[in-house]
RNA sequence: GUGGGUAUAGCUCAGCUGGUUAGAGCGCCAGAUUGUGGCUCUGGAGGUCAUGGGUUCGAGUCCCAUUAUCCACCCCA
């Protein structure tokens, strides 16, 4: 080994071909489909972006804008981040390109990379891949309904079993701020009890004490009141709505009142997607964010949308044992028995490409055998073969590997013999 | 950010309580008589045992540091 060898940066993975890339593309067809037929389109938007677009829609005492962004100055001395979340660069993009004075709602999709800043483990990266999924401009809960089934519906398409999703509701602005006083009024007088995280999370953000891990919190709040009982009569109306509507699409939720989603722009309605089993994690999550918009001083635009991390769901799909259906082999491989047919190969080869079919030829100048051999690592359905006997007499021997019969034919019959291509099949 | 495990050929690993030329399987390359694959057989290339220190007559094997990687926590996708 070369004693100065570069190697990738901490998180990140090389995805290589021979399994691992056509999976992804599996993947990535799949969601482009069910896309489409849900009638999303898609959006991409830069990579990086200006911090302020994160702290300010992300929030600033989140996990995310607190501790994880890749942040860096560029050369003029501004601040960019490269982006962590997928939902805040659409909300720009929305309002930089007056998505707004469309026909309403705007329903945009996008797969692409994140980065965060975070230690790398099982399900973890500091860049990974998410599909998203964003409509804009519509309070209706069949919008969320929607937006709940597709990612169903993908995972579902992929072969996953033992989904779970989770949903709640976190009320819109005017019953949270009653609520958060009455959460905090119950957890004051145990607040010395709780862990160092919640005791800061009692001022910034107190509806994720309920959301902590921790044993004693969880005990401590096992009784607390859940803002899902303290909604206002409209919050109420939608989550029940939410609810009618995925009963009539089949789609079974789980309604967990301590559901509590880690960025500050959620509204109504929030949800997480789990994988149970032996791979057990969150694999996607989403909500309403009706007041993202105006944050961003653009007007008002009611909006939902969800996100997959995809690393995650290859795992899930992995540890299921989900075969991906990963094409490979060529159509024709051709063989020169003499250097002198090598010209007539190139010509062969250039000639087969342009009808359609994969193939290839040696490029090592390697003998019959190794050819031979070689054809068969590429899985070629057909070798050509030519020598000076075929140059001859304007002939071309050409074997099925598969069955191992092999005949003579006139060069001009090559293509009904081979018949049709593999990528067609 | 916190805690723990691991680090030997391209890959998966072996190398017993420190002992002298570092091994296997797979993969790669080449051969097994005339212009032919898949099976089998034979041979070959490829490692300063992550890096840097230390202990020792002697270290892949023990100790320390660094780096990488994995796992868990926090948090999240």
């Amino acid at each position: 080994m070369a004693k100065e060898t570069i190697k990738k940066p901490r998180g990140t993975n090389d995805i290589l071909p021979g399994g691992e890339v056509e999976k992804w593309q599996y993947v990535e067809n799949t969601i482009r489909k069910i896309a489409a037929n849900y009638a999303y389109r898609e959006i991409r938007t830069p990579i990086f972006e200006h911090t302020e677009l994160f702290e300010r829609g992300v929030g600033e005492t989140t996990d995310i804008v607190g501790k994880e962004m890749y942040t860096f100055k560029d050369r003029s001395g501004r601040s960019i981040t490269l982006r962590p979340e997928g939902t805040a660069p659409v909300m720009r993009a929305y309002l930089e390109n007056s998505l707004f004075s469309l026909s309403k709602p705007i329903k945009l999709y996008y797969i692409g990379q994140m980065f965060r800043y975070e230690r790398a483990q099982s399900g973890r990266y500091r860049q990974f891949n998410q599909f998203g999924v964003e409509a804009i401009g519509v309070h209706s809960a069949d919008m969320d309904a929607e937006v709940i089934a597709i990612a169903v519906e993908v995972l579902e398409k992929l072969g996953l079993k033992n989904l779970e999703i989770h949903i709640n509701s976190l009320g819109c602005p005017k019953c949270r701020v009653e609520f958060k006083e009455k959460l905090k009024s119950y957890i004051k007088p145990n607040l010395d009890d709780y862990c160092p995280d919640c005791k800061e999370r009692f001022d910034k953000n107190p509806l994720r004490i309920m959301d902590c891990k921790n044993d004693k919190c969880k005990e401590l709040s096992s009784d607390a009141p859940a803002i899902l009982e303290h909604l206002c009569s409209e919050c109420e109306d939608f989550f029940d709505q939410l609810k009618q509507n995925l009963d009539v699409l089949n789609i079974n939720y789980i309604v967990d009142k301590n559901l509590v989603r880690g960025l500050d722009y959620y509204t109504h309605t929030a949800f997480e997607i789990m994988v149970c089993g032996n791979f057990k994690s969150a694999i996607g999550g989403g909500g309403r964010y009706n007041g993202l918009a105006e944050m961003y001083g653009g007007e008002p635009a009611p909006s939902v949308g969800f996100a997959l991390g995809l690393e995650r769901v290859l795992l899930a799909l992995e540890s299921q044992n989900v075969e991906i259906p990963v094409p490979e082999g060529i159509d024709v491989f051709v063989a020169t028995a003499d250097l002198g047919a090598n010209v007539e190969a190139v010509k062969l080869l250039a000639y087969v490409r342009q009808k359609g079919y994969k193939a290839d030829k040696d490029y090592a100048n390697r003998s019959l055998k190794a050819q031979m051999k070689y054809a068969n690592k590429l899985k070629a359905r057909y070798v050509v073969i030519i020598g000076e006997d075929e140059l001859k007499n304007n002939k071309l021997i050409v074997k099925n590997m598969q069955t191992g019969e092999q005949l003579e034919i006139d060069k001009n019959k090559l293509l009904e013999v081979i018949g049709g291509k593999l990528n067609e099949r």
